[in-house]
DNA sequence: TCCTTTTACGGCGTTCGTAAACATA
DNA sequence: TATGTTTACGAACGCCGTAAAAGGA
């Protein structure tokens, strides 16, 4: 409590926020009201900012709070992508990106984009193919989601 | 121990990671050496893949390591980021950033940058000055790290 | 009066530290 | 043998949940 800001303020946060109040945030994760009011004022603490306005029955995001809600959604986002990666190299399971675009899209873009995704995700394989759009139709194969386990 | 990754836990191993030894991060972070091999033994349970070879005298990154130790970093960062931030909202002072560079270097990619900067960190103050390079040794003051308090 | 948040208190889990055992060059 | 990591165990700290109190509409 003396030097840390912690992921599970930060959710609580984010839930918070989006559900619109600590009741339902906590609904939402599983928690007991209390310990959503505890987080937050911890997480308060430790940014030494107000959060939430609490003069209205429902609590509502200080422009402080706004500001501050971007950053731990940032982060969130990176730990859940940190996670996503971990799993992929530990199952060995190499995901792969298969991108077709039509001959007439410019592509210095596709270049730039599979270079961004390639910084971010080495073990994600890439395949990319240039056709005419039509024949994408045929080729392309159904995707509903990552299979798991 | 059963949902969560943690933080510290990627404090602990950025420290080591940097340190080159259990021991060595473990002094850095003022922290004894087994709450280090504790807390990294569980950061490679959470994600299922294992962070350091342990083969040799000296722990070694595995590959997955490699990979999942920039993650770590760039989360840190950003908790940094979002707390200096918070300090910035909190103390009304309005952070500063001086930047002085070459009258030769290209202008746009300053002015990108800076943008940048100013999306991300809206409560920052922005100071730029284009001038030859030799006067920068003179004007600019020594830097030595974030005072803390 | 109803809804929501905060505070009090007790239990539980996790983490940390000291110290001994183990492995490697 | 010396350096460095893991394991064992005891203690402390923090978090969560139940329940009662306080604040708005």
């Amino acid at each position: 409590m003396l030097e840390g800001v912690t992921l599970d303020q930060m959710r609580m946060f984010t839930a918070v926020a989006e559900a619109g109040s600590f009741r339902s945030g906590a609904a939402r994760l599983r928690r007991a009201q209390s310990a959503v009011s505890h987080a937050i004022a911890n997480l308060e603490a430790q940014l030494g900012v107000a959060l939430f306005d609490r003069g209205g029955h429902r609590p509502v995001l200080t422009p402080a709070g706004r500001a501050l809600l971007e950053d731990a959604c940032a982060i969130l986002l990176k730990v859940d992508l940190m996670r996503a990666r971990a799993r992929g190299v530990a199952q060995g399971l190499e995901l792969e990106l298969a991108i077709v675009v039509d001959t007439l899209f410019p592509l210095p873009l596709v270049a730039a984009a599979l270079k961004d995704v390639r910084d971010t995700l080495p073990s994600v394989r890439l395949r990319l193919a240039v056709e005419p759009l039509v024949s994408c139709l045929r080729n392309t194969w159904h995707f509903d989601g990552p299979k798991r386990g």
